[in-house]
DNA sequence: TTTTTCGTACGAAATTTTTCCTACCTTTGA
DNA sequence: TCAAAGGTAGGAAAAATTTCGTACGAAAAA
């Protein structure tokens, strides 16, 4: 299903910091985005176990929450969705946009550079 | 501002078919997208006049509106939006996970390195 | 001229998303 | 033991987004 913003700035902080607890969560969204309360996280959280989105591991009183899907999976889809609807599924277009008007470090554009030449092999 | 989901698939209607009426908009989108009523796209159009997304022509009966911005500034600061959330900014991360699941076909992965090339020049 | 068609404006309702209050339970430590 | 701290659950409210009914005016057609 569909993460919401919320949701996914929450997948965000168990993608980076692993299974972790509603706290825990809290905690980091306050230092590293933006004031929230415990019990709106906690109900965040409940939701999107609900969804399938995250699941739940109840065995200890402070329940640990992790990604249902892995990163990777979860960001293709959404990246794809992002490339259809913006680029009408064109990549190329894309990244020509990405690199067109903004200043790329150039150890990221050799990079990119390797990892296509890879890709043909 | 930040366009709603639905406000972008206003614009993309604008930015494919340049600037039109609410009435040519609301027909591509039942024709592209989904059902939806003339009232509420017309409502959505106003509001985003209102928010300055989009600027109306009233000097007719048929208004016509058009975007605010240059399509390329709106899909760039979206998706330098996106490389941020989803990537912390590495655009070479997104590029490797836009190539590295998906069969890209092998035009557009000529056409990005030509692309690349050329970056450097 | 009169009716029909097509347009905008506006408000309200429905839906989705987000926030947080409150109740209550468990663990911890004084 | 018992208060304090910290946890979950659930409902309700708030906010944001989306949808559409209705009123009304202008233009076009009869």
């Amino acid at each position: 299903m569909e993460p919401t913003k919320s949701e996914l700035e929450i997948l965000q902080v168990l993608w980076e910091y692993g299974p972790s607890t509603v706290r825990f969560v809290n905690d980091k969204l306050n230092e590293e985005k933006r004031a929230v309360q415990y019990s709106s996280t906690l109900k965040l959280m409940q939701i999107m176990a609900e969804k399938g989105i995250v699941i739940r591991d109840e065995s200890s009183m402070k329940h640990i929450y992790s990604p249902a899907e892995p990163e990777d999976k979860t960001k293709s889809a959404l990246l794809e969705r992002f490339v259809d609807s913006m680029y009408r599924g064109s990549a190329s277009s894309l990244v020509m946009q990405l690199f067109g008007n903004k200043n790329t470090s150039s150890e990221e554009l050799s990079e990119i550079k390797d990892f296509l030449k890879k890709l043909d092999q």
